[in-house]
DNA sequence: ATAAAAACCGACTGAGTACTCAGTCTAATT
DNA sequence: AATTAGACTGAGTACTCAGTCGGTTTTTAT
């Protein structure tokens, strides 16, 4: 690995798990070894850090879940939402570091005066919504799911399962404990009541 | 009032808007006209003004939620859901700073060393959740709501009306757009299918 | 009126910060 | 062997910050 892939990481380490304004260059520095010069011949300064991460967690993230939302399912769209909420609880606890970097103050803070900050935010949130909308109106197709508006219900839905992680990121509550009934509440939620399939 | 109370005051502004490392005690003093002397005068220290906020911030809100939550009505149990959601949202608007604090890294970090801090937290999030756990029992007592696990639903409600609210604060989304589909949402999630009354 | 106590002041300290720069090292090129 | 260019170094710089301290003003009690 070259020098400026191990300040990256140990950046998206220590910023996740300190924050960005708690993180001192002097321990990037100690923790990869590099000198602190070499940090800001590589990078032009901080804020530059913290800007490539979130593009790498962009180019990281986006395709996987844009993968994920092309596979063509057998289930129907209901089931697909449960397997999606799945999929991004899962993806969170792979990369807990960058999804803990979201969910801090600093980056939306960035994006207010900083356009590249504020598009990548947006794209990965989308992308996030996307597959979750794509289930619903799969769902709605295969009569599965009731006639909801699905941008704005898939978006309901991402934001009780982004709170999860949140619970589970701030020790508030105990998400496994929960995730049944959060399954369950979705399909109460989205499903078609003219429909006595299930 | 007195200096103390213009400190907290304009502390609880400063964080809020700011965030806890991003305040610097020089710019408390500034906003405030007192010496910064005089803020350690009043203040041992610079979490002692965080941890005195959110004392106040207890003693504020719990109360508020505390009294609602008790008021007798002759709704359904199903329509206080949807009014204790409209509650929350207000009260988040008209203590928009309060709440904003809540919703950043610091006090959480910090709950992780201070059990005061912990105590406070929890005791804040069980009232908030309270409110809606009281209305889902009512709910299944006058059979508007199905027979879901309480405590838990509460939380997913409450889980959704927090993502409203930090969408808001992030400019992520427009919360109003939304607040319709969020209550419908919740009133699919709950309501008691035997019962055609509505 | 006087003394004691509480409130207040702001210059100061020292630790820490992001970032710089003059120069070294390494490896490829001529 | 000499040159060059990019990667790297770490002491140094200018600055910010939370917190201190010696002293002054204001309030309260006697």
């Amino acid at each position: 690995m070259t020098k400026k892939d191990a300040i990256l990481q140990a950046a998206t380490f220590l910023f996740a798990r300190k924050g960005y304004k708690d993180t001192a260059m002097g321990e990037l520095s100690k923790m990869t070894g590099a000198a602190e010069g070499t940090i800001f011949y590589h990078f032009k300064n901080k804020q530059e850090i913290f800007l490539a991460i979130l593009r790498n967690l962009k180019d990281d993230i986006l395709p996987e879940f844009e993968r994920y939302r092309k596979v063509e399912s057998e289930k129907t769209g209901l089931d697909m939402v449960e397997e999606s909420i799945s999929f991004y609880l899962y993806m969170t606890k792979t990369r807990e570091n960058l999804f803990s970097i979201l969910h801090q103050r600093y980056p939306y803070e960035l994006a207010e005066t900083n356009p590249e900050c504020r598009d990548i935010l947006e794209a990965i949130y989308n992308c996030f919504v996307d597959i979750f909308e794509s289930a619903i109106i799969s769902g709605q197709r295969d009569e599965s799911i009731g006639d909801v508006p699905a941008r704005k219900s898939a978006l309901i839905v991402f934001s009780m399962v982004d709170s999860m992680v949140r619970f589970r990121m701030n020790n508030l509550y105990d998400v496994d404990a929960l995730y049944n009934e959060l399954i369950e509440s979705c399909r109460r939620m989205l499903e078609n009541r003219n429909n006595n399939q299930s």
